[in-house]
DNA sequence: TACATTAAATAGACTGAGTAAATAAATTGC
DNA sequence: GCAATTTATTTACTCAGTCTATTTAATGTA
């Protein structure tokens, strides 16, 4: 992931630079208010430069997410590798495993953006959109997931959602939580439990 | 809803002729080489007319979806007007109705065309998007209304994208049985009523 | 018939996101 | 020094969405 570039020419700059360049931005003015070129301006380089790491501008809110969400994909993959099926509550268990250890990678760091500023999301359009994307792209890769567990498509999707639904809620009350907070993982725990219970009860 | 120009200039479109436009040109070319000037002139009229019906380019999809949600708001404000409140389960109910009967506007007409392309709008990230916040306001609708119905909020997010994605997959069963299909409430009261046993059981 | 009012259409200019292609700069290996 | 390679820069472009000012087509009234 990093002995990329013993070649050509080395970076300007990087995700985490023009992230932090967008953030001050964003608190600074507004995330409407600031365009690319403002951006990159502050990041001293030029307005290209951001599309060589994102997408789309809104992508520098998922950052840590998006490394999530690889993350978990691999977890996943790894899980159903080898050919052999995993009953419904087991792949369940699985997911559910997995969502709680890609959480693990945030306890450590600060929050991320995203969290702490939830109500700029949930206001602007194609922030929320961007956010909802990326749950959609989860929400499949889990679904495809529980599927291949025998559980009914459609019971696997409104599983998936379920699951995604609480893992949200978790994060908000684990953000809003304050300095004091527990580790993301135990509010991860209460909150993934019920639906766990609910989709697969213990004894099936 | 009709008789509402008795007095200024007369329009000279409506979304629906928009949107026929817009659906041809999509098939014809596809949503990404349709331009919103190509629609307008399909349509007859000037370029900044489409702003007048619509909002965004991506809202020519959900006509129909728009209409539904802002029926299903009126029912959930009408059952919660008098002050009392609801059991979770009654809420459940009342939701899982409203749900139906909103549906029941669409047996009669076609299948709506963001229905029957659902790939289309699987692969095109602006139409997923704009899609997606539709959903999120109905959840957001439909939390409201279970954790008034003394759901703890969590739980009643949890419900709340069980129950759309219960509503989804089951509309996307009914586009796919074709023309020899049952009415859509059919396949979503099969599709709800494990949801709602699930998120608050008969003897609760 | 003239005139005020109103709703809608039109024209045109503008901002900013995202795309694309061609070119320049900075590095490593030979 | 030269080839290969990676990244940055420049420039031009399309199109969505916003905004404002103007025009058109109707109605109601005097």
């Amino acid at each position: 992931m990093s002995a990329s570039h013993s070649r050509g020419r080395p970076p300007a700059s990087s995700q985490e630079t023009l992230q932090d360049a967008a953030f001050d931005l964003f608190i600074e003015k507004s995330y409407a208010d600031t365009s690319i070129a403002d951006i990159t301006q502050r990041a001293g380089v030029s307005r290209a430069t951001f599309f060589n790491y994102f997408d789309a501008k809104s992508d520098v809110f998922w950052v840590e997410l998006d490394r999530a969400l690889g993350q978990l994909r691999e977890l996943l993959a790894a899980q159903m590798a080898p050919g052999e099926t995993l009953s419904p509550r087991s792949g369940l268990l699985a997911v559910v495993n997995a969502l709680e250890s890609c959480a693990g990678q945030l306890q450590r760091e600060q929050v991320p953006f995203a969290l702490t500023q939830y109500e700029m999301i949930g206001s602007i359009n194609e922030l929320q959109a961007s956010a909802l994307n990326r749950f959609s792209l989860i929400a499949r890769l889990i679904t495809e997931f529980l599927s291949e567990s025998n559980l009914p498509v459609g019971r696997a999707r409104a599983a998936a959602y379920a699951l995604i639904a609480a893992a949200i809620s978790a994060a908000q009350e684990w953000a809003s939580a304050g300095t004091a907070r527990d580790s993301l993982q135990v509010y991860l725990r209460d909150s993934l439990q019920p639906v766990l219970e609910g989709f697969a009860p213990e004894g099936e």
